[in-house]
RNA sequence: GGGAGUGUAGCGAAGUCUGGCUAAACGCGACGGACUGUAACUCCGUUCCUUCGGGUUCGUAGGUUCGAAUCCUACCGCUCCCA
């Protein structure tokens, strides 16, 4: 499985995604010994995993690849209390959204990980059934206040408060680390920047438990920015998720595509497991031919079909095609149905409407006066038709055998309406 | 418990003393358009809603006034200082 000379930890840094790790030499030390575990813990905040999730997975995948086993925890009872945010407290997810947001979150995990060398696991099967006695005596006693304190989230609270639920969330997720440590022998945990403090109060709980030379590592990943240094993995403000029902594959294939050239090939080495003499190519064309966008291109697909499966990335690509090189009112209704279904949809009636109030009731625009404002700047074409009119009146039924409309606002946003 | 400050559109931030010219400067973001490579940069336009007459806004509720984001009262939230 070594497509490099690399070692795991070289090849991280070769790829900018390693910050801090506690102990290089050990953790390499131990991998070469024998199968060891890593973990990613995630908290079911949300029925879904979005791009920012990705970052740590990637990792993970990585250490699989290099012949480590992927030990994911679905955090059904950190989840339930909730990780400190550097401001304000969170709110409480229902017992119910929880489980939702579990089912949801386990189903994409195995998706990227397959069933080798995987195991996903949930902390509330051991954390729950823990009695507060318990707790207090066998761990609680075990971790000094004073460090608490000091971890940086938590002193970036006490201005303005913290619950001593959240104060308490570095434990859990300490005990989390030391179960796994026993249990799956897992030797690493893998984190965004932000867990360093989390990570640490599980390696040193497994050093108080286990022995101060039991080998327990963690690894932290930097923060994710693209260029212009905004926080990564949003599109026009919006999340885009893993899950295809809340980002279509199609979206999430275009989310790559467009990025910026001085992005690229930071996002090939981080997001694909292509060789780094792969991206050296690529990194090539990219400078001496960036109109071709090849490696947005090749960005796009690997990412797409690690995330939604090689199928998807056909559609996605077939999809594209349509719509920028294609002659779009040329479509057969077949086509429409094979390759549109990736993009937004709304329903509408076969009666004829105004053009402003028809894109106001698909969804497409949020006031009136926004409409119209796109309407007279020639953002709106319907069925491949550019409509300047304010006052024209829409026919959904007048192409493809009156089944569908499509309607495009702005340069790339297509939506299409199934007429009932 | 005592004192000082603060709350304005998606965000940041003017305006408040000296009430009307303020649907509310400016910046960011967002959305369109031109250019282009489905890129970036740059440029242009829009950014509370509207039946385009107007309507509803400046923490909340009242009050003063012909007229209030601007003055008064109460309440709520946040920040800081003292104890």
């Amino acid at each position: 499985m070594e497509e490099s000379k690399m070692n795991f930890i070289e090849d991280l840094k070769w790829r900018g995604a390693l910050n801090q790790v506690t102990d290089e030499e050990g953790l390499l030390k131990a991998m070469k010994a024998g199968q060891i575990g890593a973990y990613v813990g995630t908290d079911p905040t949300a029925d879904s995993l979005h791009l920012g999730h990705l970052i740590p997975f990637m990792v993970l995948k990585r250490f699989q690849k290099a012949g480590g086993k992927a030990v994911i925890i679905v955090g059904g009872a950190t989840g339930s209390i909730g990780d400190p945010r550097p401001t304000t407290e969170r709110q409480l997810l229902s017992e119910e959204q929880l489980k939702v947001n579990e089912k949801g979150i386990a189903a994409q995990v195995t998706k990227l990980f397959g069933s080798d060398d995987t195991t996903i696991v949930n902390n509330a099967d051991w954390l729950s059934p823990m009695t507060l006695p318990e707790f207090l005596r066998d761990y609680g006693k075990l971790f000094s206040v004073n460090v608490m304190l000091k971890k940086d989230v938590v002193a970036s609270r006490l201005e303005t408060g913290i619950s001593y639920t959240e104060f308490t969330y570095q434990i859990l997720q300490a005990i989390d680390f030391l179960h796994l440590w026993r249990e799956e022998n897992v030797r690493l945990q893998i984190g965004g920047s932000d867990q360093w403090g989390n990570i640490t109060a599980g390696v040193d709980l497994i050093h108080t438990v286990e022995g101060s030379d039991a080998p327990a590592f963690g690894l932290t990943i930097p923060l994710m920015t693209d260029s212009t240094g905004k926080k990564f993995g949003k599109s026009e403000g919006n999340a885009i998720w893993l899950n295809a029902e809340k980002t279509s594959p199609y979206t999430f294939y275009q989310f790559w595509y467009n990025q910026r050239d001085e992005d690229v090939v930071k996002y090939l080495k981080y997001f694909t497991f292509l060789s780094p003499e792969e991206i050296a190519d690529l990194e090539k064309e990219v400078a001496e031919n960036p109109g071709a966008r090849l490696g947005q291109k090749r960005l796009a697909e690997e990412v797409t079909a690690f995330v939604h499966g090689q199928a998807a990335v056909e559609e996605a690509e077939a999809l594209s095609k349509a719509l920028f090189s294609g002659d779009v009112a040329a479509l057969s209704v077949q086509q429409i149905r094979d390759v549109f279904a990736g993009v937004p949809g709304f329903e509408t009636t076969s009666a004829k409407q105004n053009v402003v109030d028809f894109l106001l009731d698909a969804g497409i625009e949020k006031s009136k006066r926004q409409a119209r404002e796109d309407v007279t700047n020639g953002a709106i074409t319907i069925n491949g038709q550019k409509e300047t009119d304010v006052e024209a009146e829409v026919d959904p039924s007048a192409n493809y055998d009156g089944q569908y409309i499509l309607v495009r606002r702005g340069k790339k946003k297509y939506f299409l309406g199934t007429v009932k």
